[in-house]
DNA sequence: CATTATGGAACGCAACTACC
DNA sequence: GGTAGTTGCGTTCCATAATG
């Protein structure tokens, strides 16, 4: 028969009775949506084309062997299909006539598969469990494989994770034939051939050396799952995990085929496709062909929060690394700044708040601080009508004393002469839940606050 | 000429198994 | 006890036929 005498799909469900339709949903809800379409099909075909029944309950082990004489071995997916179909209809009784199948299948046995296919499914759009590591974990792991240590046991785990993750040596052959006895002068010898080492684990292996046994990495998983506590990971950190990321993170260039971690300095962007370094190389010199080469811009995040990780150093190293360690005044400066918008907020708040019912509520302009030229913060009215000119002045503690920069002090005194008002709000603790708020009418003549000269001016309160 | 239906085959996940 | 390798099976991809 030519395949454009049959029905599709649609005409052939159009035939069949209720209970059947029935059936063949409930059949369906079994598997994914993306392969119902093709399953469907696929056991309409079999109804209409094959066994000529137009209910599934008229359906018997005949049927069953006229269609597999050989039983359920090498199938087709197709085929496969229908196979699961007719187990489908014996293990919830759908059939009129079900004698045969008990000779070759066990009902309950095959009602338990359809109830674990179902449960798998639901687990697996529930859970997703995944080995491979997530970027955040493996940004975190990267971490703690840059840092720079002495330490016997930084030093095993960075070379494991080296030898795993960036080489894609065995865990076997590392566990198991890997010691120190196939290092020398720089080069590892491995069932991988001969490898160049990085200098820190030139270091790492004359240490090793001078050990007469322990001198390999039979520890492996202790090391990796000390690596993925350092680096403060979750879950427990597998070698399969690190074997598994580096097959999910390998990337493959398209005009050579091979294969290289995600890193970013692997690849450049030639003519704005990304392709590994030496074909970018190789591009780049054949001159008939005009290259853009760009580098992918690194997107390792920097550690500069990164906390200390004293286990990973010898003593050393971190006594080095505390005393090399900068104060942060740009850190400083910024909570700084945050800390004086917190306070331009809260009286601007505050003003609002002072003028609800009047029709200046709506003309309180905090806009001003952007500009320091301005002298002043906020632009306020008092509920008369009168503009007020205030300047924030904002600390998180209770000292009472700020600095007020010449121009600030300068604005104030030209204010008062032009017979415009100009105040300070001296907000104190304002990271507290009752922030204290002073305010300071006059600051040029006011007889609670001195000023003092400094680059800028000191205000402290005279107690 | 574009879209849909169909079936074969490759792919990939997870359970299973052998192994240390 | 836990891992690497194997296997079975559902899913997805792709080519082609059919249809609008």
């Amino acid at each position: 028969m030519a395949i454009k005498d049959k029905l599709n799909a649609e005409d052939i469900e159009a035939l069949l009775s209720e209970n059947s339709k029935q059936v063949i949903e409930n059949f369906l809800t079994y598997y994914g949506d993306s392969s119902k379409a093709n399953m469907r099909s696929s056991v309409y075909r079999l109804l209409y084309h094959e066994l000529v029944k137009d209910d599934v309950s008229k359906v018997n082990f005949e049927d069953y062997l006229k269609i597999f004489p050989n039983g359920g071995k090498n199938l087709s997916t197709q085929k496969i299909y229908r196979h699961s179909f007719f187990k489908f209809l014996y293990a919830f009784d759908h059939m009129k006539m079900p004698f045969g199948f008990e000779t070759i299948w066990i009902k309950e046995h095959e009602n338990k598969q359809f109830i674990q296919l179902k449960e798998r499914k639901e687990k697996v759009t529930k859970e997703k469990p995944r080995k491979t590591l997530t970027i955040e974990e493996l940004t975190k792991i990267q971490k703690v494989i840059e840092t720079e240590s002495t330490k016997l046991e930084t030093l095993k785990i960075q070379f494991c994770w080296y030898c795993i993750f960036e080489l894609g040596i065995d865990v076997d052959e590392l566990k198991l034939n890997i010691t120190s006895d196939n290092f020398s002068d720089g080069i590892l010898i491995a069932k991988e051939g001969s490898i160049k080492l990085p200098e820190k684990f030139h270091y790492m292996f004359e240490m090793l050396k001078e050990r007469d046994e322990r001198n390999g990495f039979a520890t492996l998983n202790d090391l990796f799952e000390n690596l993925g506590q350092y680096a403060k990971l979750e879950r427990k950190l597998l070698p399969v995990m690190v074997k598994l990321t580096r097959k999910d993170y390998m990337v493959t260039c398209g005009n050579c085929g091979k294969k290289y971690t995600n890193l970013s300095h692997n690849w450049r962007s030639v003519n704005n496709r990304i392709v590994c370094l030496d074909c970018a190389e190789s591009l780049k010199k054949k001159l008939n062909f005009e290259v853009e080469v760009v580098d992918i811009e690194n997107t390792n995040l920097n550690d500069s929060d990164n906390n200390e990780l004293s286990f990973l150093y010898a003593y050393a190293d971190l006594k080095r690394k505390i005393q090399s360690k900068p104060i942060d005044f740009l850190k400083l400066h910024e909570l700084q700044i945050e800390i004086g918008e917190l306070g331009e907020k809260y009286v601007y708040e505050r003003e609002c708040k002072n003028l609800m019912g009047t029709k200046y509520i709506n003309m309180v302009d905090d806009s001003i601080a952007g500009n320091p030229k301005n002298g002043y913060d906020i632009l306020s009215y008092t509920r008369d009508g009168k503009p007020l000119h205030i300047e924030v002045k904002t600390t998180s503690g209770s000292e009472d004393k700020f600095f007020l920069s010449n121009n600030e002090l300068q604005t104030a005194k030209k204010m008062k002469d032009e017979g415009l008002i100009y105040v300070v709000y001296f907000v104190k603790r304002i990271l507290s839940d009752n922030p204290e708020l002073n305010i300071i009418g006059d600051i040029s003549m006011n007889k609670e606050y001195v000023l003092e000269e400094l680059r800028s001016w000191k205000v402290t309160k005279v107690h």
